[in-house]
DNA sequence: TCCTTGCATAATTAAATAGTTATATAACTA
DNA sequence: TAGTTATATAACTATTTAATTATGCAAGGA
């Protein structure tokens, strides 16, 4: 696959917050299928065609323990959508966008709203 | 908007090559839409639905220059990317991930590949 | 062997997306 | 004022996506 379809690939799986919950889940330690549905409101299938998507993205990948199919996280591709935006990062370093200041000021924010109202991602 | 809704927005808008390559053009400055249609097949009202997206997104905004409408880069949405994919970093960092690696490694294959028949991205 | 668990797949449907052509409008130019 | 340039929008179409229910199948347990 060209670098460019993957991108396209990673970044339409990271687009659904149901994907996103899946990889932070699986950020902890890989999980069955199962486990991955449990905190959904939807059904097994909707999860495994979510986790299809994952998967052809390279971002997961499926292991076997008896009828488990375990998934965990994959780097690589992550770490291609970093690189890519890195490159912008770049551009802005230094300029006047200040990419770093609002990194800071996003966190601080986080932390504040963390305990405010408890997280909410 | 939450965050969670705008990283959806966000990444959906970087999912698609086309609009990748504009913000790519737009990083080395502001642009009007004509120019930015210039390098792409398709018709300037697609370009516009593109620009249309990223808009929504909140990645480029909109200035006037008489009948020109210019877009130029917002560095916040993808700072909060960014910052998303840190937090996985932050996981696989010193563990067997070894996400550095994989960004040095994709680098230097990037050289190679550019040294061999030019950039593709 | 029969039942249960874990997961995948097919068929269907609704909604979103990406493109097209045609047209409208605002702002300059002669 | 008439024409041109830059852009937006509407109407339409084809494709993709996200979900559902129904069903199948492999592996393990009684």
């Amino acid at each position: 696959m060209i670098p460019s379809q993957r991108l396209d690939a990673t970044f339409a799986a990271l687009a659904d917050p149901t994907r996103r919950a899946i990889l932070a889940r699986l950020a902890s330690g890989e999980a069955s299928v199962t486990e991955l549905a449990k905190p959904f409101v939807m059904t097994q299938p909707a999860i495994s065609k979510h986790l299809k998507v994952l998967e052809r993205a390279g971002l997961i990948s499926r292991g076997r323990d008896a009828q488990r199919r375990p998934r965990r996280l994959e780097a690589k591709p992550l770490a291609e959508a970093t690189g890519w935006l890195e490159d912008y990062r770049r551009f802005w370093e230094g300029s006047f966008q200040r990419l770093d200041a609002l990194l800071d000021e996003m966190k601080t924010q986080k932390k504040r709203e963390r305990t405010k109202r408890g997280k909410h991602r």
